[in-house]
DNA sequence: CCAAAAATAGAGCGATCGCTCTATTTTTGA
DNA sequence: TCAAAAATAGAGCGATCGCTCTATTTTTGG
């Protein structure tokens, strides 16, 4: 279950959310221009940050004139708004619906999360770059709802880790901040963008790297093979 | 050897490597007012962020009128200058002189790396908060230095993974990505800070979860017991 | 003690910001 | 086909930005 996550695809949930603050009337036309408009903002937020990018910039850089952008959004901040809501969207609706076979055990479910977070970050980079990057310095109101998408991630983590305790799976004494170590792994992909492209390395070898660790501090050693497409197989002792 | 990582020790550096910029002579007078001017500039800095912080308020909160400011820098960008150069020379000060025993055991060099420089952010908790946050948004060469400076930390621990290898003490198949994977799990000490702190996650807490994800990853299970004195004494298997 | 030097205050400058508003063009539908 | 409605362009508004510059106060030292 591939979530179509191109611009287009996302800027069509925009328009169906925030379908109040859109006062363009024709679908098709509020479509592509708001694909442009958001294509653009992302871009050059993610270059020179989003309180240094001018509406002329995002005018200019768009193709739509000033009092043309103020029919997609209302002010400055909720177009923020905007690009905030569709990210923490996403997140929810891929975390909250593993495979039932995923959900049914917990190592499977712990490198499942792992996998298809870092796969999701990786199919809406921009998105993610900027929500995580500009959201110290958003307003109240949507710092908060930066913070919330960031610990309602961090509830899955926890909450799986907390099913394999109950089921004695875990290693003794492993540390309580555990889930609390995985969020700062994942984002380390798309905040670090660059030196991980640098070096060549593969959005799978990431994935295997990061599921080896967290799976190496969570579990007991055992005889089971890795799961997730993206193990690569390593060694077990 | 414990530096002092206070604001006034921390300006007093800055006053020794600017002097070409800051234009007051009486060295007493200049200590002062820049500390109180650089405070001023981290707190509003890591409220409202670096191009949001106007002149203007910093003249207010500092109490420096507008023209005075400018006797301690000569525009906005070479004080943010000021402020990350001085937290790039103190991780260089600090992780760059381990002393001799620890130099000696790869091991403990690595847990050494990770306790110091948690301990380096906490002391320097604003510095490091305003270094990291505003990095993205800086011009082209005060970027660089953040890049850059970031190269150097995680140069310290592939040196000593490498050291390790050389050794034979790492774990086969050990990822090669585990170097990279250290810094975003130091960082969230101070980019999460008020996630920790909420939870009431003490410092010495936070290290020894980090000492032991990283040294499970990195080594082979051995008798020995974990070393630095954070370390909480994890039972090992 | 008082001129020279240093330090300080804050009004003012040009540029740019988010945002609005009207004039104009394009599209729609009876 | 052509008036009504929708979409668009971009000049203009008040506020605020980084920064400068002069007038003034404070400190220094012979």
């Amino acid at each position: 279950m591939q979530k179509p996550c191109d611009t287009e695809a996302l800027c069509r949930s925009i328009l169906e959310h925030q379908a109040d603050i859109v006062s363009i009337r024709n679908p098709r036309i509020a479509l592509k221009k708001l694909t442009v408009i958001i294509d653009a903002a992302l871009t050059l937020s993610n270059t020179k940050g989003f309180q240094a990018m001018s509406l002329r910039d995002l005018s200019k850089t768009s193709g739509v004139s000033m009092g043309g952008l103020y029919a997609y959004f209302d002010s400055k901040t909720s177009l923020l708004n905007m690009i905030l809501s569709e990210v923490t969207r996403a997140v929810e609706e891929v975390l909250a619906n593993p495979p039932q076979e995923v959900a049914d055990d917990p190592r499977r479910h712990l490198s499942w999360l792992i996998e298809e977070h870092v796969l999701l970050t990786e199919a809406m980079l921009p998105w993610f770059t900027f929500a995580f990057m500009e959201a110290k310095n958003f307003p109240r109101h949507e710092r908060r709802m930066a913070t919330d998408s960031e610990a309602l991630t961090e509830r899955y983590f926890e909450d799986v880790i907390a099913r394999a305790a109950e089921q004695g799976l875990l290693r003794p004494g492993v540390t309580p901040l555990l889930a609390m170590l995985i969020k700062p792994l994942l984002q380390d992909w798309y905040v670090k963008r660059a030196k991980y492209h640098r070096r060549g390395i593969a959005v799978e070898t990431y994935i295997a790297a990061v599921q080896n660790m967290i799976m190496d501090a969570a579990f007991e050693p055992s005889g089971h093979s890795r799961l997730g497409k993206a193990d690569q197989g390593r060694i077990l002792p």
